[in-house]
Formats: C-alpha cells, sequence, structure tokens
DNA sequence: TTGAAAGCGCTAACAC
DNA sequence: GTGTTAGCGCTTTCAA
C-alpha cells in the first residue's frame, strides 16, 4: 500500500476500492511509533502574541503545511524555566525538530539534546553554548540603517531604547549604534542607552527619562514594536511633536504603524523569510539526518514613514512581512 | 509507576532512583497508542496573525498547559476547503479535540465527526449544521452598545463595516444595528452598510464610499480590528477628522487602539475568556467522554477612549483581554 | 508478487 | 505487592 509501484495494477485497485468501502484512515500515531517520528515540529518563541513572533510562527506553518508536517507553538514569555519545560515536553512527545527562539539566559541544558542528535534551529537570537545552526537577520545593519538615515537628517543626540542586554539582537545592535556615532565622531553616552525590556511601559517610561535629560535626544530609536509603541505615546502624552521635535524610528514592523500620525518609520525584519528558511532547515536536517552547520543571516529592510521626520506616506497601509 | 499508592514505598524508591539513573524518558508516542488519546489538542482559526484569533489562541494554550496538553494551530484564511483539510489532518494526527473558529460556509461535512463522537467546540461563530457547542461573546449586545452610545452623541447618520454576511457574528451584529435603528425611530439606509470583508483594505474603501454619499454618514462603525484600522486611516487621507466631523467605532481591541489619535473607541471581545472556557468545555468533553450540549454566551465590554468624541485617555496604553 | 510474522514502547489485565 | 503477558495499528522483513 506505501510502495503502490510494486504491485500488481489489479490488486491495487482492489485495494484502493478496499480503503474507500471501509472508510479507512491510517492511524497516525501507529505509524509514528513504528516509522520513529511523527512529522511535526515545536515552536518555542517568547509570546504567539507578539506580532514579529506571530508573522514567524505564520510563515513556518505555511511552510511546513506544504511538507504535511504540524506545529506545535510554544510560548516562554522571556522565561528561561518555561523555554526548558518546552523543549523537554517536545522532545518528549516526540516532535522532530525544534525551532527555537532563545529567551535570554543560560542555555547549556540544550547540550544534552544536541549530543542526542535532536534537531534544533535557533531563530531571532544567536546563543554561544551550544552553537545551533541558526537563521536571524542582520541586526548590526539593521541599526545602522536606522542610525545613518537619523544622522543623515541632522541628529546628534540619539536616545536608543534596547532590548534585554545579554541578548546576541541588543549587543548587536548597540553595536551598529556604537559604530555608526563614532563613525561621526558623535560621542557615546550612557544615558541615552536604556532598556525597555521590550515591553509598551518599558518604552513609554525611557521617552519620560529621556526628556528629562538637559539637552534632551532629538530622536529615538526604540529596538522592537511594543516599545516603540510605547514611546509613540509617551511623546504625545508629553506634548512632544513627533518628528518636529524629536524623530522617532522602530524596529520591526507592526500592521498598525501605518495608521498612527505620524505613520512610524520602522527597520523591518524578514518575518516571513526568517519563518521561511528556518523551516527548510530543520526539516533539511531532519530528513538528512545529518546536524546542520550553516547559518543564515537575512538582510532587514528600511521603511520610510512619517516619523523619522523626512516624508510622510499615506494610503492603503501596506506592510513588509 | 503509573500508580504509585499501590507500591511499597522502598521498591518505588529504588524505581525512582533507577529512572534518574537511566535518564528515563516515556515515550509517548507508544504511550498515546496504548491509551488511544495524544493529550493534544486543535486549533482552526482564519489567521494566526489576526490579534483577535492570536489572544484566543494564548489563552487556548496558557489553558491547556495547566493540563499538560499540546496544542497544534492551523489556519483556514476563510477558506471552508483549507478548514476541511485542517480538521481532517488534525483528527487524523488524533487529536483529541478540536477547538473551530468556523470560517463562512458549509459546515455539513463535520457531522461525519461528530458521529464518530469526535470531540469539536467551536469559537467565534455559531453554525447551524451540525449543532455544536460554541463559546462566542454577545454580538447583538455588542453592537448595541456601540450604536447606543454613538446615538447618544446626536449620530443619526451611522454607517457600518461588516465582515462576511453569512455568519452568525455578521448577522446578530447587524441585528443590533437594526434594532437600535428603530428604537430610536431612525430609517434603516442599506447604503449605510458595506461589507469589508475582515480586511483592512476592506474598512478603506467603505470609508471612501461612505464619504461620496449625499449626506454622509457622521459615525462609522467598523465590525472588526483590521477594518477599524483601515477605515481610521481613510479619515485621514480624506482628510476627514475623526471625531469632530466623523466618530469612529472599533470591534475587538488590539493593542495599538491606544496609540492611534484620536485613541480609538471599541467594543472589546473577551478573547482571553473566550480561549479559557472554550479550553475547559472541550477538555470537559473529551474528559468524560460526553458530548457537550451547552454552550457559552460572554458579555463584551465598551471601551471608551478618543475617536467616539465623547473622552480622550491617554497614559500608558492598556488593553483588555 | 503476495502473505505471514515480529516488534516499535507502552499499559491494562491478570496470575502469582 | 509484584511479575508476566498480550496487544494498541502500523511497517518491515522474510518466506512462500
Amino acid at each position: 500500500m506505501n510502495r503502490p509501484e510494486r504491485v500488481r495494477p489489479e490488486t491495487r485497485r482492489r485495494v484502493e476500492t478496499a480503503i474507500k468501502a471501509l472508510n479507512y484512515q491510517p492511524n497516525l500515531v501507529a505509524r509514528s511509533l513504528r516509522r520513529r517520528h511523527t512529522k511535526t515540529l515545536g515552536v518555542v518563541v517568547a509570546d504567539i502574541d507578539d506580532p514579529f513572533f506571530t508573522k514567524i510562527v505564520r510563515a513556518v506553518q505555511d511552510t511546513c503545511g506544504e511538507s504535511a508536517y504540524q506545529v506545535i507553538v510554544c510560548n516562554t514569555d522571556e522565561d528561561i524555566e518555561k523555554e526548558k519545560a518546552a523543549v523537554q515536553t517536545l522532545f518528549g512527545t516526540h516532535v522532530d525538530g525544534i525551532i527555537l527562539a532563545p529567551t535570554f539566559g543560560d542555555h547549556r541544558y540544550l547540550v544534552n539534546y544536541v549530543r542526542q542528535a535532536l534537531p534544533i534551529v535557533t531563530i531571532n537570537r544567536r546563543i554561544r553554548t551550544p552553537r545551533l545552526p541558526c537563521v536571524i537577520s542582520d541586526n548590526e545593519t539593521g541599526c545602522r540603517m536606522g542610525m545613518e538615515h537619523l544622522i543623515k537628517l541632522g541628529h546628534r543626540r540619539i536616545g536608543i531604547i534596547t532590548g534585554f542586554s545579554k541578548t546576541s539582537t541588543t549587543t548587536d545592535r548597540l553595536r551598529g549604534y556604537r559604530r555608526v556615532l563614532s563613525a561621526h565622531n558623535i560621542p557615546y553616552d550612557a544615558r541615552l542607552v536604556r532598556c525597555g525590556h521590550l515591553r509598551v511601559e518599558g518604552g513609554y517610561e525611557a521617552v519620560k527619562e529621556f526628556l528629562g535629560l538637559v539637552p534632551p535626544p532629538t530622536a529615538i530609536f526604540a529596538l522592537n514594536n511594543a516599545m516603540a509603541e510605547g514611546a509613540f505615546v509617551a511623546l504625545r502624552d508629553l506634548r512632544v511633536r513627533c518628528p518636529e521635535d524629536v524623530a522617532l524610528i522602530g524596529y520591526d514592523d507592526f500592521r498598525a504603524a501605518c495608521a498612527l500620525q505620524p505613520p512610524l518609520t520602522v527597520v523591518a525584519q524578514p518575518t516571513r523569510a526568517i519563518g521561511l528558511q528556518a523551516t527548510q532547515l530543520i526539516l533539511r536536517i531532519i530528513e538528512s539526518g545529518r546536524q546542520g552547520k550553516r547559518s543564515l543571516i537575512l538582510p532587514p529592510h528600511f521603511i520610510h514613514r512619517g516619523s523619522c521626520g523626512c516624508a510622510v506616506t499615506t494610503g492603503v497601509p501596506t506592510q513588509v512581512g
């Protein structure tokens, strides 16, 4: 039945009618037990309610669909213990592989799994130990794009609102920030760097602090969508005009970015491509049986809108996935 | 091992150390085969990239976590064929039950599954055949809340942008719309009802059409978050002041609603409660072995913000789940 | 080309 | 209280 070519056409036809007649559906659980794979993938992200991750998950699902894989999604809420639990449960139920967006924290617990040759691909952030294939976007370049743009518009005091300081995303972007600064002979001022914990409230508070400085920054770069939103609202509440008094750029695009006034300029990560490539990569690892080595670094896009102060786009919102 | 109370303490301890020593992990696939259940749930929604569904899925996942169930999410993109395929695959891989947000279309194919006593609970929309337990919010009341509010503010020409016309959500809300109208002796004008297909672009186009009418409506009610966003942008592009010239209310809350200017007034569905209740309901059905009968209708919340024209809230964004 | 048999890892039932 | 066994439904191997 699983190799129809090796069977006499007539027998084959008989079997097929029998299948129809009995409304036979193979028991996939039994098949999994026997074949020792489940055709399902685990995806572990911080929060499926974050549009950044949601778009990646959607891309993973779409790509899996083509290969008849299922996907199970788990949330970590940036808690390494929840991450451990999720990975454990997932491999416990024998997913064939995991796409993991690592929380900040110590990932050495993963060596157990890689030793057992269980396929894991990371996305969004790199981790040091163990060394795993990963699919991310070029965060240093992304940050440089935003910074260069602001500097070109004349800004020299630029506040930056970061995520958790020990993650590769933050360090890569911060490196971009500092390099652009020094390339333009602008001194680094630690007071212009604030951690917003990737949350709306964090962005809001950071802006309040920035505007208490003398002199305050004339531009702000918020390193994820939630913090950009918080920053945006803070400017409004503080009655600081954007972009006239303070320009604002966000990292990661989101649907409502175009509906804000001014529309939010952002550096967008290629979420669809990340999901797609990560899936293809892990599927290749699973199906070849060999641990992958190669990682992928995808380019970010700069999306000009109004909040940086150089152009105002209107019309039906568009979004880069 | 699965019934530790029936075993001598000493033996038990020996077993436990052996488990540790061998790093034994039970094979859940074999267990599923034997116990004839998989401890996983399927969730079928239109699009996991829609914040409305994402919040529900998140609530389902959280509730499942407490009961050690896993969840597999599938997207239908409002395509009944994709829905059929998803349900088929899901039950094919032996999920123990499915939480289904039905697309619009004919759901009679589901009778096969209910006949096999496979547990299904619907959310968001009711379907006629087969009759299934369902968890929704009170859409007629929700729509009435928005309408009454607008009418109290003096509006008498109110445009409404609907989703797909044959769904229970749309018909329930439209019933609310008409009833409020007639309660206030306002004639029904079919030109003030437009389908926006639940999409940003649909909301945008509907507003453009509304504003071509003479006289145009003085208020608009967009029946989901995406269309509300499109409507909002259209007003801006058309240089119609909101709320002074045209008031706007949306259905379903979303994070950026507070960041818009004016902040968007919405009728919010209790997405967390929907996910939670649907999960508890299906878990009860699965674990009792009896088909559930009861459905749940949860109350919506009205969230006053600026776009209706009566109050402007600012501060750190808040959101009702 | 077809049919028969063994076994994946677990658990439920039953004998000890 | 403990040990043994059969069998969940499939696939793979080997014999006919």
